[in-house]
DNA sequence: TACCTTTGCTTACCAAAAGTGAGCAGCTAC
DNA sequence: GTAGCTGCTCACTTTTGGTAAGCAAAGGTA
């Protein structure tokens, strides 16, 4: 039961933009979650994000770093390692994947549910 | 202080998906909120989402529709009017939308006050 | 040593989507 | 009549996305 039902008020637009001019693609909070989730090396954020293509995923951790939400750390050594970490402002991002993550779960029990029809 | 931070379990990644694939651009969001603020006629709708433009508001209005979150009706008269309405169903989108609304607003405080920044 | 693999990308190339401006049918206002 | 609004669509350009390949540096394997 969402209390905000049609309440939204004027600011609603503006603030829903900027936050949508951060987060709006397809990838980058399956890649926060990616990362969150133990994955912080280029090739296994890669995997764990299916259908991704390298691509993509170059340009969208450079846009998740300018926003400062990740971070990326270059490691000298024999094998120059590159990892990739949330920072915690990214943690800011939770209430909305949530929010999105039960939508999705409740989404597709009403798809499945509705199987009978085109 | 989000109570689910990095708690992420293993169905995030595929509701997220899910939710994603119905939510995911830089309109749709922004048009149900344009419609839930009492915009319900095409060029209203246009108006009220700056930088729309009619191709995409259109393409938008039926990918809103074909996944039931709203409903276009034609009221036929010497005036033919077309009227667009979110469904009951859109309103599980509140939680998304208040999060986001959320974070926007204070990633927009952080962008403001970090201003003698690049 | 040669050969194959992994990593963290970049580069061409092509396809899909978004943005731009014009326009159109049907109506109203003047 | 002509100008304007409405709800779109069309043709065109630009931007973004996706695919496959490749590359330098290192590591394994024999």
């Amino acid at each position: 039961m969402p209390p905000t039902s049609m309440g939204h008020c004027l600011t609603t637009l503006p603030s829903l933009r900027d936050a949508l001019d951060v987060v709006s693609g397809k990838w980058k909070l399956l890649i926060l979650v990616a990362l969150a989730t133990g994955h912080q090396r280029f090739r296994d954020i890669e995997r764990s994000v299916p259908g991704i293509s390298s691509k993509v995923l170059a340009k969208e951790l450079k846009d998740l770093e300018q926003h400062q939400l990740i971070q990326r750390t270059v490691q000298e050594g024999p094998p120059v390692l590159v990892t990739y970490e949330v920072l915690p402002y990214a943690d800011t991002l939770d209430p909305v994947i949530f929010a999105l993550r039960e939508w999705g779960l409740n989404h597709r029990r009403k798809i499945m549910g509705a199987g009978s029809e085109a």
